[in-house]
DNA sequence: TGTATTTAGTGGACTTTGTCAACTAAAAGG
DNA sequence: CCTTTTAGTTGACAAAGTCCACTAAATACA
């Protein structure tokens, strides 16, 4: 098994790479100025409309505290609404205002096309496979 | 094509969760207390040793004012050696010292055993190919 | 029931990373 | 030579991440 340690590094690299075609046109579809993990917060969002911030919690691996405050500043940008949940009133759940939505796909589309130039020396069977591997490898729930 | 997009979100995922498995049990094996970036740096180094900065910079992905930082707190650590080249007057030659190796060695053992464990629910051989497919798209320069 | 404990989220205070621009000095290109 | 790159450093700041104490709602249990 050739070095499995410097697997994280690779991985660290590929996210540093998206990072670094994204960052330069930033402005140009960043229209709130929501930064990475603000668009990773309304991708998260998106993917399971509405959810409660627990959930985006352990999705995003980040701290709570961090993520409680990233949601304040998308909500007041008006690209999310927080609203109290019925069944459990410690819980916010969290949604997708339309121009939340709009911005969402604004930053799907450049992603889309920095990942398709990044994955073009690999066929689509092997992206897609890749992105099977780790849906398998993230599958596994712990703690 | 099943949402390109969110393949970023996985590899960040990915990267967050060795980061979270690894972070608790940092005192145990980061004796220095580099970090994960100074980890990385050490990993990096250790890959082509001796190496000049540039190269550093290049493989990190990181603003090269931010490794020359690292490279200084390293340094001081007795982590690594900053040499002047002999070629060129103005590059700067890394390269471990016996300390940095060791704590290179141990770093690799702590993140070999997160990434075996993270790696689990896919075999050996889905392991090495996603590696491959790594290299492949890594591969490619640009800039 | 109450009382104790867990759980969801907030806020403060701080460290680490990351960015950007200005700068020095050596190399390379006419 | 003299201009322009190139390698690295430094300052100043912004963004991201960590840790801890806290409130209030839910759950456990005795």
């Amino acid at each position: 098994m050739p070095d499995t340690a410097s697997l994280a590094l690779k991985i660290d690299r590929l996210m540093r790479r998206i990072h670094a075609e994204l960052h330069p046109q930033a402005q140009t579809f960043d229209d709130h100025k929501v930064g990475p993990i603000g668009g990773m917060l309304l991708l998260t969002i998106g993917e399971s409309e509405p959810v409660d911030m627990k959930t985006i919690v352990r999705a995003l691996g980040r701290d709570k505290s961090q993520v409680s405050r990233l949601v304040q500043t998308l909500d007041r940008k008006g690209l999310i609404t927080k609203t109290q949940s019925a069944q459990d009133g410690r819980a916010a759940t969290l949604s997708l205002t339309p121009d939340g939505q709009a911005q969402l796909t604004r930053i799907q589309d450049a992603l889309t096309d920095v990942i398709e130039e990044l994955f073009e020396p690999v066929t689509q069977e092997q992206s897609a496979l890749f992105a099977d591997l780790l849906d398998q490898i993230l599958r596994t729930k712990h703690d």
